[in-house]
DNA sequence: ATGAAAGCGCTAACAT
DNA sequence: ATGTTAGCGCTTTCAT
């Protein structure tokens, strides 16, 4: 047999207080003389009481309780997000209530409407790309929001972001600065935000190295069998870039299935520059040089914008960057073998 | 100015009934006139009325939410998981709460404390490796807890699994039948019950392929640089294994690494079949062959249980398995060219 | 089939 | 500094 939980009343019972009494030991709202506390805390200790956070948070009018809603669970990019977030909220007191959007605007909108239900005292949204369409939904909620790792320009927020232009404008140098001028730059739909300012960036510094002229921008599509087919089918083709620059993960991926599919090698035939850092990059053969997006500072940085919110203060929205780095293996070489692949590159592979 | 929400009231007022009934005719809970129905919802339309999860839930004994709870937010396993579960929950009307343990015990304890604060229905728990501490928080809960992907032996309880015996077996019969004997088993602490069973399983086959003397089990340790280390030191030892089997994925990782590092090529000098399949493992060269766990199946069975627990159904505890299947790519190959390794491989690789 | 009233457990406003 | 009272918005019981 179950005992019953016990209530606030058996606490106050317990110690000789009242219920309100014990409210503010435990929310140390107001001054409570110490022999009283010490009571109250000997009588939630005895009884094992702990607050009843739903009803805590229907007198209150907004939950100790924090939204965050990625795209998707799958990208270990969000995994390592949550989890510094979920950390970050609970060192404040709040909880944290993360959902995905599968990608979706209609599960996003319906997500902010979930917390909003549940008074969630505020967001952290990773937007779906394309369209937005939770404004509303967002405005209805009327909770301080926080956007992070993703723009949409049509919303004066706050924003955390990274630096693309500048970090892809880095990698690009970095290919440049090896040797290459035939950079093939493996992008998705410039409508995004994100991917504009990344082409952009990788396209100044191609101007500042003069190379301008031999980069060229792919646009591979959205699904993982389209981008993997036209970067498989761009590669097939003569001439072929002496390196890829891929500005997207998935693109990253399918460069590497691609470049195996027609029996290049990397380095020697191929160099390739990633963008997103994993893990398994480390193990590939060879291990691939890659933007590091630095995911703990855009958690820390979101979150302190959220908590500064939610204290209420009043500070005019602002964009916030935060730097990549690049992190260099070895999946770039100079492109001098590549020069003479006719003749040797394909004796080499078998 | 925001105008504030409208409650049920408001709505009754609208409709002309009273707020009892739009909360029937909003939870279906009895018979209620058509017309009067018609009503409510054109009132809560035109309110844009939604319900107060808070309040509701306050009423209620029992929150319209369930907790999971991973250890890891990282491991795109419990990622992918998490998508599923989110999708089943829902669409069963419920709520789901996310969290990681972060692999420590007072924390998952505190997760559970948490859910049941929050008047958590069930729990879906894939439970801290090593000794299992929330036994008692599970208790005061109070609510239907569903074990997934890890067992704890000293637990009679709902729980879902892989068949773990069985295919490290047919993992390691697929290496005997390519002729291979001296295979190593790359184990992590042979006290987790998912090991113990892998490892079970590897040997049974050994023993069944009468490979059994000359397979080894190496216990790797627990952080990646102590498994990278022992892996690194026994392939580096002579006689040097044909094949390793890795029986849960960093060491796959690790495997892949020293074997990089010690120059040796996969699968001519070393086949390497992993346990746990990602994405990333098609594309390394060679693609890995490795074993592939059910997530969505098992998050299926793991919902399909803890929704009939929900419904007050009372059955006895069951422990449910579902099989793995073996990807296979191209990380195996016949031993012969290892056997002569002394002699040519070194050259080869060059 | 519907309405009126009670009350879930807590915090906030008011009183001392 | 503490107690008393009211009420958060809903679901439920009880009455009709």
């Amino acid at each position: 047999m179950l005992k019953k939980r016990p209530t606030i009343r058996d606490v106050a019972l317990e110690a000789g207080v009242s219920a309100a009494t014990v409210s503010n030991v435990l929310n140390r709202r107001r001054n409570v003389d110490a022999a009283i506390a010490k009571r109250v805390h000997a009588a939630v200790d005895s009884l094992g009481y702990r607050v009843d956070a739903v009803a805590a948070n229907l007198r209150r009018t907004r939950a100790r309780l924090v939204g965050l809603v990625v795209p998707d669970f799958q990208n270990p990019f969000f995994g390592e997000l949550i989890g510094h977030m979920e950390r970050l909220a609970e060192a404040d007191g709040y909880r944290l209530a993360v959902m995905s959007s599968h990608e979706d605007s209609a599960v996003e909108t319906a997500r902010i409407e979930a917390l909003t239900d549940w008074r969630a005292a505020g967001l952290i949204l990773v937007p779906v790309l394309g369209e937005f369409a939770s404004r509303g939904a967002i405005e209805e909620a009327g909770f301080p929001t926080v956007f992070l790792d993703r723009i949409d320009p049509g919303i004066t927020c706050d924003s955390v972001l990274v630096n693309n232009a500048a970090i892809a404008g880095m990698a690009l140098e970095h290919l440049a600065k090896a040797g290459h001028r035939h950079v093939l730059i493996a992008a998705s739909d410039r409508n995004v935000p994100n991917m504009a300012e990344r082409v952009g960036g990788a396209l100044d510094a191609a101007e500042v190295h003069a190379i301008a002229d031999a980069v060229e921008v792919l646009d591979c599509g959205a699904t993982s069998d389209a981008i993997g087919e036209a970067i498989a089918a761009r590669l097939a083709m003569t001439p072929r870039p002496t390196a890829v620059l891929t500005l997207f993960n998935i693109a990253t991926l399918e460069t590497l299935r691609a470049v195996h599919r027609l029996g290049l090698t990397i380095p020697n035939d191929m160099s390739v520059v990633g963008f997103d850092d994993y893990a398994w990059m480390e193990v590939t053969n060879p291990p691939l040089t890659a933007v590091s997006q630095p995911i703990e500072e855009m958690a820390r940085v979101a979150w302190a914008r959220l908590a500064t919110r939610l204290d209420g203060t009043d500070v005019p929205p602002e964009t916030l960057r935060v730097p990549c780095v690049l992190i260099e293996r070895q999946s770039v070489a100079p492109p001098t073998l590549n020069t003479v692949e006719m003749s040797s590159a394909g004796t080499l592979e078998t």
